[in-house]
DNA sequence: CGTCATTCATTTGTATACGAACAATACTGG
DNA sequence: CCAGTATTGTTCGTATACAAATGAATGACG
């Protein structure tokens, strides 16, 4: 069944035209979601605590920030308010986060770190490096700044 | 706040040492999931019938197979079993997939494309293409092929 | 000052994504 | 042939992820 599919990657036929086939796992929609894969992977075996990545990039913009609204907070880490408020009542239940309403503005919540949330985001963010420079393992010093460099052009 | 971001960015302290802090938003998960969801974006608007970017790898693998038991599927497609169920069983109730009980083995779930899938899946196709192009469009062809090498890499 | 657009947070619904536990079936060595 | 092991598919629970609809509050502007 394997055979099955390297055989087909070779009828390219023998017209000199070669009309490059498409081939899914060469796309970069597919080789993301294996990239991420093992990344995320890395992260669970290297993060204390069950903190997932996306619960990390909350924790961590909320430690370099101290406070900050809800939706605000989705807008610095990429997320929707949606899933941002997902994140924020499963880290409060955990006793990470805290919220309070905001004084001069009734419509924002503020969310940060509870005194427990500051001592794991230092834990965290050592486990983020491991995590990182293990995620970019097989690529040299110049190929993990390419590939850097690279994925934000496309972000 | 935003200005508070880059100010922290910048200090480093002023002895020589400079060690290399930890920017969130250079980190390759982060980016990673910032690349992914631009992707999506752009597969949901080019992408006929609702297809998803998960159910299209199914669909264009099964487009190449003929058939498939189910575990093996989510194999070639890097798909946990239970995810692979959940997208056959959305497919199939809308009339691309197909299942049948396997004669040889009574454990196996065969999948296949209906005829109407069949033909979905060639439009997929189409779209597909245009989905990869669009997706690098901020790169040289030089550096889409450095980017899938260096990603392939480190999948 | 009051209306209207905007912003904020929440809720609902759908689709991944995967670990863990399970039952049914197949295989393998003795 | 049979006990132990491995494989297949299913189910459950948890966590993203986002569109769309909603209600409350704010801001802009005539």
């Amino acid at each position: 069944m394997v055979e099955e599919l390297k055989k087909s990657s070779r009828r390219a036929g023998t017209t000199g035209v070669r009309k490059s086939r498409y081939i899914l796992e060469e796309q970069i929609g597919f080789v993301l979601r294996q990239v991420t894969q093992r990344h995320v992977v890395i992260f669970g075996s290297l993060m204390p605590s069950g903190i997932t990545p996306t619960q990390f990039s909350v924790v961590n913009m909320l430690d370099r920030l101290g406070h900050c609204s809800q939706n605000q907070l989705g807008r610095l880490v990429s997320m929707d308010a949606a899933t941002v408020k997902g994140v924020i009542d499963r880290l409060s239940a955990k006793g990470i986060t805290q919220t309070e309403q905001d004084q001069n503005d009734a419509r924002q919540l503020l969310v940060s770190l509870t005194a427990e949330g500051r001592v794991l985001a230092a834990e965290c963010q050592k486990a983020a490096i491991k995590i990182s420079d293990e995620t970019l393992a097989p690529l040299t010093t110049a190929e993990r700044k390419r590939l850097l460099t690279l994925l934000k052009k496309v972000a």
